[in-house]
DNA sequence: CGGTATCCGCAACGATACTG
DNA sequence: CAGTATCGTTGCGGATACCG
């Protein structure tokens, strides 16, 4: 179907937005990002690191030293794209207060069952 | 923990997405919304909208009318969200090609069992 | 340290049927 | 038309074990 939305599901997977965030600031190690990203396994951010390296928009640097040393740096074309969807986490945080007034309990619809 | 990690999941999400800017536009009811946001179910577009109205980003507006119609419409602090999104939107499709062209020739890391 | 491999539970999801 | 209810499946994601 359309390409773009797998790419377009990559970024904004849950892990993906906040590897993109993460590594804006500047290179890190695997440990460095682990401990950034909080509550994501180890699984899952060596999943969405291969996916995001897939798609160019982090590069991956291994150094054959003791102990083994893994660097993490977006591309230019990960930059651009990180800076896309900081933009959109920016805004959320700098609105989370507006958006937490805006959110009312909705009126239930459905009961318990009893 | 991070109160926003919730807003930036609903926001982020497969069809939280989609719908956010497909509603960018204007005003839709429920079919056209449906229609307009490819592959999506009638659940999971009632669900997704559900989680957007309670986060404030969308209003709901049901017509005491036969047959039955409700028009779905961005708030004003949903315009402001789907402004953010459309910028990520847009730039993955402005750019899908240099994308498409940074991907290939990725060297195999694993090799097929013979 | 930086992973991959395997297992597996559970929530998300799609399909279908039904209702207001 | 605009949903909700129910059910069966899937695959995400955590835990664990092990390898380079």
């Amino acid at each position: 179907m359309c390409p773009s939305r797998g790419v377009l599901e990559h970024v904004t997977s849950r892990w993906g937005v906040l590897v993109l965030v993460g590594l804006q600031e500047g290179t890190l190690r695997f440990s460095e990002l682990r401990r950034r990203v909080a509550g994501v396994s180890e699984k899952m951010l060596s999943q969405t690191l291969q996916a995001l390296e897939d798609d160019g928009f982090v590069l991956r640097e291994v150094y054959a030293v003791v102990p083994p040393r893994v660097d993490y740096t977006l591309t230019s074309l990960g930059s651009e794209v990180a800076a896309q969807v900081e933009a959109l986490t920016d805004w959320i945080e700098e609105n989370i207060d507006r958006v937490a007034q805006a959110r009312r309990a909705r009126p239930e619809r459905a009961r318990a069952p009893r």
